[in-house]
DNA sequence: CTGCATGTTAGGTT
DNA sequence: CAACCTAACATGCA
């Protein structure tokens, strides 16, 4: 479900809602959700207050009194909202937070499972080991920055912009956005690409993502953000999920192809395989180990 | 029944 | 190391 800007939208859905609050009661129902022990999470939050709620690539990260962060990662179905704390549970509904002084209460749920609650305890000057091993955020850093990180790499570029170590928070639909957008085949090798193209393809990034925030997100399956609302940018959605529709922009039927083993949508026509002039390729072994 | 799914990671091989 | 591949996680949907 979620990708950066359904994140985006359930963290700005939450922020204000949140922020200032005290936990009073952690109920987990679920305990493979949680990381560490179920029990002393639950314990560890219950009377810590809620600083800041924040967005890091992909996770919903709520900052703690003391120092301490909730980590918060829906993988593909998970789901938070916010609900009067008399509604029926919902089924699968793993994890609810209740809080002092207020009658709803905030839920965590997700049929497949696949979502992880994490409680970080504050090291000092150290940042959680699991956001540090993140890429930047692709709608923070510099043109150049963005060049120079693709030229250090050697891959297909669909695979390269999935991969949350290189950039934080590209998931499989607005991969697929961004190459159509910039005219770009996901397997093409970004080693073979012009600076130029590059850099276009940044911008084309960008964009969407920005487009996609602003629209609350996209909901293909399941996606609601923290009130039960819908997003609306499926409407604009170019290539994904539009196998043998035509494209928007040259009439040609679009492919579905997997790479890197994702789904993978384009047009054929609007995304060549570019070949540019490979300069300063390492030609050859300069010296010759001799071993023993 | 089959195949597929917006994500991540462990454990391989090349 | 870097890159690449597959399976696994568990459920729902077409």
């Amino acid at each position: 479900m979620p990708e950066l800007p359904e994140v985006e939208t359930i963290v700005r859905g939450l922020r204000n809602q949140l922020t200032h609050l005290k936990f009073s009661k952690v109920a987990v129902n679920l305990e493979k959700c949680i990381q560490g022990s179920p029990r002393s999470f639950a314990c560890f939050l219950e009377g810590k207050r809620i600083l800041h709620v924040e967005r890091r690539g992909k996770n919903i990260v709520i900052r703690l009194s003391g120092g301490h962060t909730l980590l918060i990662h829906l993988r593909m179905t998970g789901r938070l909202w916010v609900v009067p704390g008399d509604a029926p549970l919902e089924k699968h509904t793993h994890v609810v937070f209740s809080f002092q002084g207020r009658p709803w209460q905030l839920r965590f749920l997700d049929p497949r499972q696949f979502g992880r609650l994490t409680v970080e305890k504050s090291r000092a000057g150290a940042e959680s080991a699991a956001l540090a091993a993140l890429g930047p955020e692709p709608l923070e850093i510099s043109d150049r920055k963005f060049v120079s990180l693709v030229r250090s790499k050697r891959r297909s570029v669909k695979p390269l912009l999935l991969d949350q170590h290189f950039l934080a928070g590209v998931g499989n639909i607005y991969a697929d956005e961004a190459l159509h957008r910039a005219q770009i085949h996901p397997r093409q090798r970004v080693e073979r690409l012009e600076g130029k193209i590059i850099l276009r393809l940044f911008r084309a990034l960008r964009q969407v993502l920005q487009e996609a925030i602003r629209a609350g997100g996209t909901s293909v399956r399941t996606f609601v953000d923290a009130h039960g609302s819908a997003g609306r940018f499926q409407k604009f959605l170019r290539v994904y999920g539009r196998e043998g529709e035509a494209c928007r922009t040259c009439g040609a039927a679009i492919l579905r192809e997997k790479v890197g083993g994702r789904s993978s949508y384009y047009c054929p026509r609007c995304q060549p395989i570019r070949r540019y002039k490979l300069k300063n390729q390492p030609r050859e072994i300069v010296a010759i180990d001799p071993g023993n």
